[in-house]
DNA sequence: CGAAGATACCTCGTCACCGATGTATGGCGA
DNA sequence: TCGCCATACATCGGTGACGAGGTATCTTCG
């Protein structure tokens, strides 16, 4: 169903394949719009999130290749308009499935991990359905929601204010800006969503 | 100087390893207030990072087994208090240096990946010199300052106002109050740093 | 006494990702 | 016309990280 990865070898069971990578997602989830070649995507791709974590062509280009072995994604040759000739690319039936699957059951990675999250929330319009969508919102809100802290002593959570460390304070003080920001949007999404 | 990191094989030309993950980093700079084993290791690394980024046991013990055989730290097995027997982990004085190098010449990755950069701020008090300190939250500004979009129409960044993509929207917006937090304090802590 | 669970460490196979490098083509300025 | 840069794709070896197991000790509770 999902490729070559429902076979795990040797001492590992049968899973459905965890640590699929953000950057699979943001190829499907670009390709579910248009037919790109490889070096638009990976122009995009660095747009998206490149200032944060850059894409090696090394990594994109096999990337490609197990996505196509993966039956999610065909090429197409074509003289280059500009220079060499390109691989135009395109999502099959299947890999448009596997986005919406991907997008609608994240791993639990893609909601904790703010770079995964942003890329989950880039193309999270592809799910059709406003109640899958809120479903994914309310996982992100219930993972902001639960105490959590980064600094402890012993099993107490140390608050900003306690801290003499004005770099872990640092820490403290922007985590929980984020966290403020990001809950008010995502309670006024769920609402315009009817969730 | 760096373990064995110096000596690339093939076709891969000598460099200071790059890449040298968060994950050392933040065994270096625990270590660096006291001696742990293993496992309390595990403890204050899952809280400063995990409920973002869950540190596997398969991967800590691994990265301590490379750390030590790089002469970065030194193991003392002592009879277990609780269970087992511990082999309770410090640094050498290579060790000590190796953590300050890295602080104070972090990888551009680790300026620019909040989850990196969180683990540089968690430790970078060990930074003795408050100009060294302020050097690396000047690189850190810089990246925030310099104008960046996750989305873009041909060459032109598109603001958050312009999306009709809630989801879109939603990731300028976090990403704009996260950032506004951010470069705030890092203002602030610069004033206070005399620098 | 025996099972359960926390403590504590470890190995193995797999995989994504990386940097370095290679190979073309076409456009542009000197 | 020569070099340089952008376009466009690809391979290779190395490495960090992961999930799935395994081993052993000590405490707690029934």
């Amino acid at each position: 169903m999902y490729g070559d990865n429902e076979i795990c070898h040797a001492r590992c069971t049968t899973t459905v394949r965890q640590n699929a990578g953000m950057l699979e997602l943001a190829i499907l989830g670009f390709l579910y719009d248009a037919p790109l070649h490889g070096y638009e995507l990976r122009k995009r791709i660095t747009a998206l999130t490149a200032h944060v974590r850059p894409v090696a062509e090394s990594t994109l280009y096999p990337a490609i290749k197990r996505l196509e072995k993966s039956g999610l994604l065909v090429r197409a040759t074509e003289p280059g308009a500009v220079a060499a000739p390109r691989h135009v690319l395109s999502l099959t039936d299947q890999g448009r499935r596997e986005l919406r699957r991907r997008l609608a059951e994240p791993d639990q990675r893609d909601i904790t991990d703010e770079n995964r999250w942003f890329t989950v929330l880039a193309f999270l319009r592809h799910l059709d359905d406003a109640a899958a969508q809120a479903v994914v919102l309310r996982r992100r809100l219930a993972f902001l929601e639960e105490p959590a802290s980064f600094f402890y002593e012993g099993d107490r959570p140390v608050r900003a204010e306690e801290l003499d460390d004005p770099f872990r304070r640092g820490v403290l003080t922007i985590a929980r800006a984020t966290s403020r920001a990001e809950v008010g949007w995502l309670r006024e999404t769920l609402d315009s969503l009817g969730g």
